[in-house]
DNA sequence: TATTAACTAGTAACGATTATTATTTAGGAA
DNA sequence: TTCCTAAATAATAATCGTTACTAGTTAATA
């Protein structure tokens, strides 16, 4: 994705596409890894010398709050982020540090099937947050 | 579950049956609510004013790693425990801050029957982690 | 171009958690 | 039972990811 294509992502969630948070949505599409702030803010550094951490810890809140952006909490002590594309899944090993996307549409298909049916007592679904806790091989 | 019964749950795990232990595990299995360790600690100080707040921590740290309890990650900013009994899920609202346990046979064996078949390249899975994000009514 | 609300840089502060260390204790051996 | 010792605890300092603060800057609109 370019630039033009993401400040339009800022301006129709209702931010000021400012070069900060362009450089921080677009380093975060093109990582794999969810990196933490402190990765994303290392990262930044090298094509934006003068950006700050605190304003990449507040930007990272902004897009979260847009939906553009979410935060995984895994066993580890600090926070990771994921550009939002579509509804995937997450294989984590905490040895390892290892968190990686896992698409399955079927699975998708099959859980939400089965929420159509079930509905639970005094709790309506928002968001179906799932994580695969294991070895990578 | 009584006192020897913790006792023995400790010692099947190979772990020192101390009085911190046991208040500690006491506690947290007679909660529903998933307290962070503060809360705990609160809790335990009324039965056991001696205790220090170190102590519930590193208690719920041995605790994790022989697998009686569990450390659940939320969107907020601390960690809440669990008493692990059986495979269950979590109800989780972030406005309120509210976690439920979430008892599904149902919807357990259909995630394990479908990872019976279907398994995913360069990865085994040891534990499924489902958080259901949402409002309670 | 001028205006201004929103944003950022730099840094201090916060708070959950962990490390440290002197003291105490659980559990096995004598 | 008493003694012994490795393990655990209490008290508190330190750590570190994150947030708060504030003076200066900027994007977006007129």
């Amino acid at each position: 994705m370019n630039k033009k294509d993401i400040i339009e992502k800022l301006n129709k969630s209702g931010l000021k596409a400012t070069h900060q948070r362009v450089a921080v949505l677009d380093a975060l599409m093109k990582t794999k890894t969810h990196p933490s702030a402190e990765e994303l803010y290392k990262t930044i550094l090298k094509q934006y010398p003068t950006i700050s951490l605190a304003t990449v810890y507040k930007t990272l809140e902004s897009l979260k709050e847009v939906g553009l952006v979410r935060a995984i909490k895994t066993d580890c002590d600090y926070v990771r982020y994921d550009a939002i594309t579509t509804n995937h899944f997450h294989l984590y090993n905490p040895e390892q540090n290892k968190l990686e996307d896992y698409y399955d549409n079927d699975l998708k298909s099959i859980i939400d099937n089965y929420f159509k049916n079930k509905k639970i007592d005094n709790f309506e679904i928002k968001e179906i947050n799932l994580q695969l806790i294991g070895e990578f091989k």
